[in-house]
DNA sequence: CTAAATGCAAACGGTTTGCAATGCT
DNA sequence: AGCATTGCAAACCGTTTGCATTTAG
C-alpha cells in the first residue's frame, strides 16, 4: 500500500507533477486498468474513494497529465474524449458493435507516411474501425 | 450552371440520396473547396445562397451524407467535427500552429498494421500533428 | 502564512431533438 | 393529399470557467 503510493509519487515526479490525493488516485486508476477511459468514467471510479471529488478536478487533473505528457488523447469519432496512458507507439482499433477500444502493436518503421517533406511530424496516430473477434462470432 | 447541377444530382444519385436544394449546395461546397470544413463553416458558406438555412438542416444533411458514405469524418483532437469528401485513402496532418489540416498521400500497402488477426478492419485513419512548412519558416 | 489545489455552480459551445411549417409528387 | 424536407427554438451533454474554500509545505 505504502509502497504503491511511493511508486505512484515517483511516477508523477518523473513528469514534474507534484503529487496530490486526486492525482495519485487518477494515476492509479489509469495504470491499474489500462483501458481508455473517458473523463466521466474516471470521475465515477474516483467517487467511491473520494466522494467529494468534482468533475472539474478530474478535468483539471487529466489536462495537467496531458500537458506533462503522462497521457495522450485518443481521437475516436465519439463525442467524449478518451485518454491513453500507454506511451509506446501503437494503433487503436474500435469495434463498431460493442464500442470497445483495443490497442494493437504497430512497427513504426513499417509506416510509410509518403511525401511529408518540410513538415515536422510530432505525433502520429493510427485509428481503425471494424468488428472485433468477439462481436464477429456472436453475429 | 444547369450542367453543373445535373452533375451534382448524378453524384447524389450514385449514393442513393435524393436531391434537394440544401443537399446540392452542401455537395457543391464540399466538392469545389476540397477542404475539411466544420459544420459551422458549411453553414456560414450556405448562408449567402440560402439565407434561411438553419444549422439543424446542415447537420441533417451532413449526417445523411455520412450514413450514405459520401463523407467521412476526420478525427482531430478538436471539439468540432470535420468532414472529408475525398474517398481515397490518405492521411491527415494538422499543424499545431495554424490549425490547418493537410491531406497527404499514403500507400496503403506500406501500412503494416501488425497482428490484427480475427479483427474485421473496415476503416483506417492516419492522423499526424506537428508544424507545417509555412509556419516552420515564419518562426 | 502563502501558494497551490480543489469544489461548486454556472456558463459555453457543438450537436441533437421535437415539432411546426414548407415543399414536392 | 401525403410524405419528405426544412426551419426554429429549446434541450442536451461534454467541457470550461470564475471564484470561493480547502489543503499542503
Amino acid at each position: 500500500m505504502e509502497l504503491e503510493v511511493t511508486y505512484l509519487k515517483d511516477y508523477l515526479q518523473k513528469y514534474e507533477v507534484k503529487p496530490s490525493t486526486i492525482r495519485l488516485l487518477v494515476l492509479d486508476y489509469l495504470l491499474c486498468r489500462r483501458t481508455h477511459p473517458t473523463a466521466e468514467e474516471v470521475y465515477r471510479a474516483l467517487l467511491s474513494q473520494l466522494p467529494a471529488v468534482s468533475r472539474a478536478s478530474v478535468y483539471n487533473t487529466l489536462d495537467l497529465f496531458l500537458s506533462k505528457g503522462i497521457l495522450k488523447t485518443v481521437s475516436t469519432g465519439e463525442r467524449e474524449t478518451r485518454y491513453d496512458i500507454d506511451g509506446s507507439f501503437h494503433g487503436h482499433f474500435q469495434c463498431e458493435v460493442c464500442g470497445k477500444l483495443y490497442d494493437f502493436h504497430v512497427n513504426p518503421e513499417k509506416i510509410d507516411l509518403g511525401e511529408l517533406g518540410g513538415f515536422v511530424v510530432k505525433t502520429r496516430e493510427i485509428y481503425c474501425r471494424g468488428i472485433c473477434p468477439h462481436c464477429r462470432q456472436n453475429q
